[in-house]
RNA sequence: GGGUCGGUACCAAAGUGGUCAAAUGGAUCUGGCUGUAGACCAGAUGGACUUGCGCCUUCGGGGGUUCAAAUCCCUCCCGGCCCA
């Protein structure tokens, strides 16, 4: 029977490969480094945290390279915990905005949670029957019930000109942009998760340094304890800019197998090396070995293929990455069309192209379409279509493409 | 509270009475090429249709002047900066 007890000790770390590994893959940075380094060796359980602000829907694979992380920590049997920040995220987080973020409603917040621990469930393991389950926890718990004394109290422990220093605040007081109030009161806020929950180490990505440590600062004074930091790097978005949804650069862990395929093949070429290292467990000899490859000439196409596989088969399964591979060969080296196309239904009303395409919802609107023919990215059966206007008579399973990746087979 | 500057399309930002569905950049899309959804090159990017130098909707909200308004006036809302 595993124990299910709470322990307070967990593995220790004896292995000079697996520290070196645990202490750099990823790590921007930790903050003291010798006391999480000690922990680590002599086994002391740590109560650690990621928090995240449920703002969007989506987890990608960058912060996949900090949960993955703990989720090596989690088997060595430290506690993790996985914070919401449903409370945070109403007020929005300044960080790297240039404008306050819209606050989002408690439902919104609610609803963008239950889809986060489903995908963190990717990489972490709440389940019951695990030996050390990881935990899910939500800030509003202790921060809706903070007084307005207390919030005073709180951030009387800090001087603006702390805030101050940060340096997106610096920005935007150069730039003219607006800084609210409430803002300044955000990292006090996430701080006071590290007090609440007692934890002995967050982590977090590198941009969240700041907010970090106001929460090692409040428990140093409020719970005399030391508690550890651990920034990691942050993984760059595909196009080699910060990963973002807004910049469509991002592979969510989510993503079906041909999604992710094609995302990785997209990646720009210089980044293979880093998402070798980052986002696969791959050894560092390993990834020199890519490197080499690289400056050797070999062809980058082949090393992202290899670099999709591996990505694909940590988050779905080996199998589905070779069918993955197998789709991508077949629709966009050899153009020809993909496995599972989906089914449209013709009604009375699809007279022409551009009404099945609309109808279909393969464009957004008429006028869109007839500028997709007009630029030639519209295909009949694989014959282009050149004209807008001529009433087409469709067969039962006929298939239309509009631009690279989009099919449908019509049906009567 | 006073002064002053500003709010433009997905984002940033020009335009300051007609030549404005609105420059430019980013983003997105299409085509070409290829090593691929990468890079590069070219083009497109409010909407409906009977495809018109025509129509409808859009330059913070509302109202007005004018043959004509993103552009002028009034008013309201929101923000920056300086002063108090």
């Amino acid at each position: 029977m595993p124990e299910k007890q709470v322990k307070n000790q967990a593995q220790k770390v004896d292995d000079p490969m697996m520290l070196e590994d645990l202490l750099t893959r990823g790590v921007a940075g930790i903050i003291p480094k010798d006391i999480f380094t000690k922990k680590l060796q002599t086994g002391e359980r740590m109560r650690l945290y990621l928090g995240v602000d449920p703002t969007g829907p989506v987890i990608h694979i960058g912060h996949a390279v900090i949960l993955r992380k703990m989720r090596q920590l989690q088997d060595l049997g430290h506690e993790i915990i996985l914070l919401i920040g449903d409370f945070t995220a109403r007020i929005g987080d300044p960080t790297d905005r240039s404008a306050a973020r819209t606050t989002l409603t408690h439902e919104e917040v609610l609803a963008n949670a239950a889809t986060y621990k489903e995908q963190a469930a990717k990489i972490l393991d709440f389940s019951d029957s695990a030996s050390n389950p990881a935990r899910l926890e939500f800030n509003a718990k202790w921060l809706d019930k903070l007084r307005f004394s207390d919030v005073i109290e709180l951030s009387a422990r800090f001087t603006v000109q702390q805030m101050l220093e940060r340096d997106m605040f610096e920005k935007r007081m150069q730039e003219g942009k607006p800084i609210h109030v409430h803002e300044f009161l955000y990292p006090i806020m996430q701080g006071y998760d590290s007090v609440a929950m007692d934890v002995d180490a967050e982590f977090g990505g590198n941009d969240q340094l700041f907010n970090m440590l106001t929460g090692r600062s409040l428990q140093q004074m409020m719970n005399k304890k030391e508690k550890v930091v651990v920034t990691f790097e942050l993984l760059p978005g595909l196009d080699g800019r910060k990963m973002s949804k807004s910049f469509g650069n991002v592979i969510g862990v989510d993503d079906s197998p041909n999604d992710m395929f094609g995302k990785v093949m997209s990646l720009k070429d210089e980044l293979i090396p880093e998402y070798f290292w980052l986002c696969t467990n791959s050894s560092v000899q390993d990834v020199q070995g890519v490197k080499h490859a690289l400056s050797k000439g070999e062809n980058p196409r082949d090393l992202k293929m290899c670099l999709a596989r591996k990505i694909i088969a940590l988050y779905h399964s080996v199998e589905a990455a070779n069918a993955a591979e197998k789709e991508f060969i077949q629709v966009f080296q050899q153009k020809g069309a993909p496995t599972d196309i989906p089914v449209y239904h013709l009604a009375v009303e699809d007279v022409s192209i551009v009404d099945v395409i609309v109808r279909a919802g393969l464009a957004v609107s008429k006028a869109e379409t007839r500028r997709l023919i007009e630029q030639g990215g519209v295909k009949l059966n694989g014959k282009k279509v050149n004209d807008a206007h001529t009433a087409l008579a469709f067969a039962d399973g006929d298939t239309v493409q509009v631009g690279k990746r989009k099919f449908i087979t019509l049906r009567k």
